[in-house]
DNA sequence: CAACTTTCTAGACAGTGTCTAGTGTCTCCG
DNA sequence: CGGAGACACTAGACACTGTCTAGAAAGTTG
């Protein structure tokens, strides 16, 4: 444990935080293999082990952030106690995911990372899913569903773009939470959203 | 002209070109000053006499992007015929900006970029001055200070997050024309839409 | 205990951004 | 007209990167 033994025993776990730390605090440009095996204390070869390419690294990292975005959307969910409060919660909760990892969402979004491996597009599939199913579980009918699809995307966009004017500076955190406050009101007040709603309000 | 002069004569304009094509087609990580300097016929130092910085040049594609952005938004605000008609096609300019030059979007949105220089921030602030200046022109009665803000953030998280959501492929450019028409119908039935419509909801 | 697989080392290669010193070219001012 | 200074460029160097290779060490399995 104190002196390397010849096999390090999880290094890729080690690199796969320090590679977080590296991308929130300095971003994913500034992400070096050799420099990260410095740190661990192997040779600039021994990452390759574990992950083929720099590229590889940085889908792992992409797919461990979605994870970890989906479990927090989860948990907004379930603590939701009528669908607009579940609402604004899994915005709220999505924004400041957005904000705390700001690089981190860049490269989850970014597009050499987006498209590269079935792993990284499944992960962001899975978050997307847990968004519509908590909009599909606040309507007592189950709603229309190209309208409920409708309905999810407009959302989903909303609080995507209220994420990137923060995380670009363009707004203040705050602002970004009034934003999606606000869309997800005029979402929920309007025509499309008292049709998926079936006419209700507050679905419970 | 023909065999090279001492001086290139137009070095700089020469490398922004290339590099805006090679950005679009290969993605900001895949330029290379070097791959620039003998494309262009020159060392590879040369073009450091225009731009003392990769980045440097970065940016200024940012800047040239949000340039020609706001121009196309402008050309989008003065054909519109109504208030409605003006926002459907704002939106509808942005996503398809958006679509067709993905790779420079996310450079110009970048938080490396975005925040790096005051050039690049001054552009994206034109930009949004734009998309805001459109909606207070909409208005008869001058809008709410507060409310006419709020109302351009939610538009612009809207327009940016179906941006977003096309050009990393979730979904197609049909799909997010759809998604930002819907959002502007939402926000200009709104009750924050009326109040800052003054009242009529087709002003000239 | 022997075969096999995984994990790591060490060296090499091509490529990169950046810095520096020096040279060719242009411009402008006396 | 001619010289001086500003500018654009060349050429070489440096440190660094990702990737590939051959081979050694360690763990695993039969």
């Amino acid at each position: 444990m104190t002196s390397q033994p010849f096999h390090h025993g999880n290094l890729r776990a080690v690199l796969l935080e320090r590679a977080e730390a590296v991308v929130r605090e300095r971003g994913a440009d500034a992400l070096s293999l050799r420099e990260l095996a410095r740190e661990a204390g192997v040779s600039h070869g021994a990452p390759r082990s574990h992950f083929i390419d720099r590229q590889a690294l940085l889908d792992a990292l992409a797919v461990q952030g979605f994870d970890r975005l989906t479990e927090r959307l989860r948990a907004a969910r379930e603590a939701g106690r009528s669908f607009e409060d579940r609402f604004h919660r899994l915005a709220r909760a999505y924004v400041g995911f957005a904000v705390d990892d700001a690089a981190l969402m860049e490269l989850m979004f970014s597009m050499k990372t987006t498209g590269s491996t079935p792993a990284v597009a499944d992960a962001a599939g899975r978050m997307f899913d847990v968004l519509g199913d908590a909009l599909a579980k606040g309507s007592t009918t189950p709603p229309h569903p190209v309208d409920g699809e409708r309905f999810g995307l407009v959302f989903a966009a909303a609080v995507q773009g209220a994420a990137a004017l923060v995380t670009t500076g363009r707004v203040s955190r705050e602002q970004g939470e009034r934003i999606v406050d606000d869309a997800a009101s005029m979402l929920l007040r309007s025509e499309l959203g008292a049709r998926v709603l079936g006419g209700r309000s507050d679905a419970r």
